[in-house]
DNA sequence: GCCCAGAAGTTGACGTGACAACTCTAGATT
DNA sequence: AATCTAGAGTTGTCACGTCAACTTCTGGGC
């Protein structure tokens, strides 16, 4: 098939703000997060999943699984996050560290964060969308997540509960 | 107005999709760049900008008002790309540094890299696009960033005015 | 029992990005 | 001319994210 060489400029500038509008909104999150609870969007999605699971503890492993998050990203995240006491981890029997959950200030601090972070979405996201647009972008972005899920899935694996950045 | 309390289900999918998406395909667009030609997305972002540019010569500030990224972050970015030799800074008379240029290994690496990066983006972003999916997504990107830029305009009111006449 | 392969989790190095404080210069004010 | 000041540019600090290397456990297979 014919490759153009490169991109039309209406291309360009649909990528550009395609990207650029991403960031921004995201870094407004982001700042109204840290702004209003103390907390990053990072920490929030931790402590958010945390906060859903039984006893609000988990294995570091089924914690990157369900944020499809790199292991060490989930690593050095709970590190910081420990040193400001939103979680801790737990002790195995012979010092290991088997599992990590929410400290009484990471609950406190979630449970208020979760109404005003939602609100946030919908403000500056939902509201700005007609739901065409919506339906357009939802149905590219599973398009494309599930490709890459594919990709690198590879093993068969029914199971599929998975959600990732809130 | 009577707000829910918290997003639907269905709107969580989809903000959780369009994060997801956004972020697996940034990360896969900069591994083929580190892999194809040994720079960042960041990295390109800048060759590029300074390539467009009479000389390949720009001021750091023209640099950062053109991408749209806060000064400080251009700074260190240059501070890494001059080490790496793809810029150099240049020298004012006495001695300060008051602009920013290609090297002739970084106009080479810009010239390999934008032909293969336009076909990633293609093949990524664009493939999977219905054109009435892309116009959607367009207009909807514009309209958000058209935003954030109207508000970082500044003054509490509508005076458009930024000239600090005394 | 012994060995070893692999999973779970951590760590270090490095690049990225935001924000605030700083230095230096050049144009305006007096 | 002496100075004041706004803006350009830099630097420091911190959080985030990836990759690779490492440590410790855990479960076979013999």
């Amino acid at each position: 098939m014919a490759k153009p060489r490169t991109l039309e400029s209406g291309q360009w500038e649909l990528w550009d703000s395609w990207m650029q509008a991403q960031r921004l909104l995201a870094r407004e999150l982001d700042r109204d997060l840290q702004r209003d609870h103390g907390i990053s969007k990072a920490e929030f999605s931790v402590l958010v999943t945390l906060h859903r699971a039984a006893e609000g503890r988990m294995r570091v492993g089924e914690l990157a699984e369900s944020l499809a998050w790199e292991k060490s990203r989930v690593a050095h995240q709970l590190t910081r996050m420990e040193s400001r006491e939103l979680v801790d981890r737990t002790e195995g029997r012979s010092g290991r560290r088997i599992g990590i959950g929410l400290t009484a200030k990471g609950r406190n601090v979630v449970e208020n964060a979760v109404l005003g972070h939602a609100d946030n979405i919908r403000r500056y996201f939902f509201e700005t969308l007609t739901p065409e647009q919506a339906a357009a972008i939802h149905v590219w972005s599973r398009q494309i997540v599930d490709r890459f899920e594919a990709r690198s899935g590879e093993g068969s694996d029914g199971n599929a509960a998975k959600s990732a950045d809130h």
